[in-house]
DNA sequence: AATATAAATGAATGAACATTCATTTATATT
DNA sequence: AATATAAATGAATGTTCATTCATTTATATT
């Protein structure tokens, strides 16, 4: 029998973030995606079952890059200075190298797409956060309160700090901006500086 | 001449925010919107130009409900924690009485629109915020630092937290999650304790 | 009451859409 | 070398899309 092109599937996937990011939701057709991915739109459909079926199949890769990126050299046990300022960075990093993945990730946050996504996290993910965040208030090097406020504190700054990094533009659209280390490590002191007891 | 009736205008308005939050942009049809808003497809294009100003113009009116509303009882020249108390609020009460503008409003941050609604942002209100935390910093009420990192720890966490507030649920997708008043207030105090000096 | 004007319309138009299908092509197995 | 099998395709299908247009309707002005 013949071989799947492996190469066609990653051509597709590329393209299709690509277009979304650039194009919205409402610019990525099969037809423009097929084009510029160099198959024929009936290939599409060998790879996925439908429109939709592509959406969803984009966010869980991209998602599995994202959350290896982000534990690469993390461990539950670590203090949680220390802990957060992995986490903080390789999120970072991640984010500015993979810029259209960022965005293509926040897009899906916002749309109807997104229920159909979030079941698919990887729960050992949320394990290894809920572990240790527990082990960090524990050691009372963390004040103690629910995940969601820890969450929200911790990373929304940087989301929002990725954002405009991305646009280019400070606050008022007309200055230049740019997510350097030393932003960053000002930002994380503060944020440590909130969650500390 | 005939005279325009405003109630048309305002339900293709609202009927085209519902419609985009539910179904996303790839759901929003010139059609089918003017069948649920009861009027000709014709009718929509005498109020805008096109699908795409449409768009535009209805971050434009739900932009300036947004910043009127953050902005009621504020003034400049507060203290830093009464200033940002007052706005944390304003926002947050906005946030979740307006679920679907809410909703809309970040959907359009992470679409090729925003590009195109950037520049309309009301100089106003950028200009209280920068004297505000201008004000601030020179009464040494704030820690001195860049208007976006300001902007990233102030605001962000609220963003996430009503994120999930509308999601219904908690990080790991199965409890519950409400934006209460003591959430409110206990994260309010530890983005307070990061700026101040 | 007559007129002028812009609002409002339903039907029509052509383009673009997602998806399918009959056919061809490459390769792993025999 | 022959066969079986799934990949890959371009063209075709029927639908839905944004937008326009000839016509009708309501009202402010005369």
């Amino acid at each position: 029998m013949r071989v799947r092109d492996e190469n066609k599937e990653l051509s597709i996937r590329e393209r299709a973030v690509e277009m979304l990011v650039a194009e919205g939701f409402d610019g990525l057709s099969m037809q423009k995606l097929a084009k510029v991915a160099g198959v024929s739109p009936a290939t599409i459909y060998i790879y996925f079952k439908d429109r939709d079926d592509l959406i969803i199949q984009l966010w869980v890769g991209e998602m599995k890059r994202m959350m290896h990126a982000t534990l690469e050299g993390f461990d539950p046990n670590m203090s949680f200075e220390e802990g957060l300022k992995v986490q903080w960075l390789n999120r970072a990093k991640f984010y500015i190298e993979n810029p259209a993945t960022a965005h293509f990730m926040e897009q899906i946050k916002y749309s109807p797409y997104y229920e159909k996504c979030r079941g698919k996290i990887d729960k050992k993910f949320l394990n290894a956060m809920g572990e240790f965040v527990h082990n960090a208030i524990k050691r009372k090097e963390l004040v103690k309160l629910p995940l969601e406020i820890y969450w929200a504190i911790a990373f929304a700054p940087l989301y929002q700090l990725v954002k405009l990094h991305m646009s280019g533009r400070g606050m008022s659209g007309l200055e230049k901006f740019e997510l350097d280390e030393k932003t960053m490590n000002q930002t994380l002191k503060l944020v440590i500086k909130a969650l500390r007891p």
